[in-house]
RNA sequence: ACCGCAAGCCGUUCUAUCGCUGUCCCGACAUUUUCGGGAGAGAGGAAAGUCCGGGCAACACAGAGCAUCCCACUUCCUAACAGGAAGGCUUUCGCAGUAAUGCGCGAGACAGCAAGUGCCACAGAAAAAUACAGCCCUUCCGCUCGCGGAAAGGUGAUGGUGAAAAUGUGAGGUAAGAGCUCACGGAAAUAGUUGGCGACAAUUAUUUCGGGUAAACCUUGGGAGUUGAAAGACCAAAUAAACCGAAGCAUAAGAGCUGCUCGCUCAAUUCGGAGGGUAGGUUGCUUGAUCCUUUCGGUGACGAAAGGGCUAGAUAAAUGAUAGAAUCUGUUCCGGUGAAAAUUGGAGCUAGACAGAACCCGGCUUACAGGCUUGCUUUUUUA
RNA sequence: GGGGAAUUAGCUCAUUUGGCUAGAGCACUUCGCUGGCAGUGAAGGGGUGGUCGGUUCGAAUCCGAUAUUCUCCA
């Protein structure tokens, strides 16, 4: 099902504090991505979308993007779930770009990121 | 018809699939909960800026004075307002007229400088009256006796200046002058009469002639307690110097969601009771000064009655993605008319401006692709 | 969501209760001292005071609106 629930929202204050401090990240295209495994979940992943102010001013800029991103994860996340064998984590996207861009690319570069995040999964573990 | 300006209104619509957030109904697990299915709903004219006003809530159901801040033609509308309507007064511009004045589109933080204080650079004698020059009289001295000098006084009529110079013109009057007096004007204050709810207008009498500045201090009248939904209430596994009751309560310091003063309340310790902060959740939260239609009242803002409707409620913060169709606009290509400008037919692509609810309303201000309606101005054509 | 400040030369800042051509340092231009550079001396340019409007004879200053930036409450 390519559901996207609020049990796969982070929402707590504590839980991004912790994935700030001691999770793991790197860039991908328009993207920083912060990740952190965990034990206490009761989904698969859990994300936030993160859009900065400093980059857009407007409120509706920011709206639409993080919907964008909402909606390509939602999309290509299945394929990313199979290959977590599992494992759960907590997984944040900030968006470091300044410059608006269109649905189909920010699916191209969701499928990328989310590729990535795979491989380096695998080689902590 | 076209262009421009002003005011008002609108500011995409429909279908399907996959998702998101509430509501209602049905079903499953024994209930809370969770899961599945169905129905129906889901951003704006400014949701924005936070410039005003209210509701609501807490603080002591907040009390007095001072300070501080705000408002300022009148009447009305309104829950209230710094908003709106109608009107008065002043005034820019335009038109008409010899002029007085009238009309029209606009503008106005329009109480008071005739209560006090301050300020008014440069220039100028002087910026609100201590006389610089000039003019005039008296006294004294000199004398080439028509003049010159000195002293005391009168005088705001004369001075080129300046944004601004002491009510304008004429006559009398005087040593020279002066509203000193008079005539005709101008302005202001007070009192009366008439019209108007009133601001005010007209008019009569008396008095006065007083520069500007209060978006200078200030005076007068009116108003404001403070804070702000992150207010506040409740639930909740745990054990605060916070809370409640009693004892204590003499003074001072101290504390209290107000800048100060007063007033008021509390106040170390002991005994007993009770269960808080914080994370999280529920509530506050959307039925309301509500919306739509019709009728009636009012010049109008607006009000009243009847009938009908329920129309977002998120919280790292829901309204998105894809596909198709319609229409607006823009643009590209092909063709017709035409000298050109332009106009017209077909096809392709294209909703594209400002902008995202955060307790809720009423205004104001600002941003805005395009379209519609009304009014006015210019130009052209036709009658 | 709600408060508070600031904006002046290319840069960093002054200018005090409205009034002379808005000043200072650094930077810039020209000239002199030097064989040249540095350094130093002299002279000079550069501002419509964020923008718009109002009050006033007169506004960087007073008032209103607006734009931008910073900051506090969390």
């Amino acid at each position: 099902m390519q559901t996207f629930t609020k049990a796969e929202r982070l929402s707590s204050k504590v839980a991004i504090d912790k994935l700030f401090e001691t999770g793991k990240s790197f860039h991908s295209a328009p993207f920083k991505i912060c990740w952190l495994e965990t034990i206490e979940s009761k989904s698969p992943v859990q994300i936030v979308i993160s859009v900065p102010k400093r980059s857009f001013k407007r409120s509706v800029d920011r709206n639409r993007l993080k919907r964008l991103i909402r909606e390509a994860y939602r999309k290509n996340k299945n394929s990313f779930y199979e290959k977590l064998e599992n494992k759960k984590i907590l997984l944040m996207f900030i968006f470091t770009s300044k410059a608006m861009i269109e649905y189909t690319e920010m699916e191209e570069k969701i499928i990328i990121a989310l590729q990535r995040l795979n491989k380096s999964i695998n080689l902590e573990s």
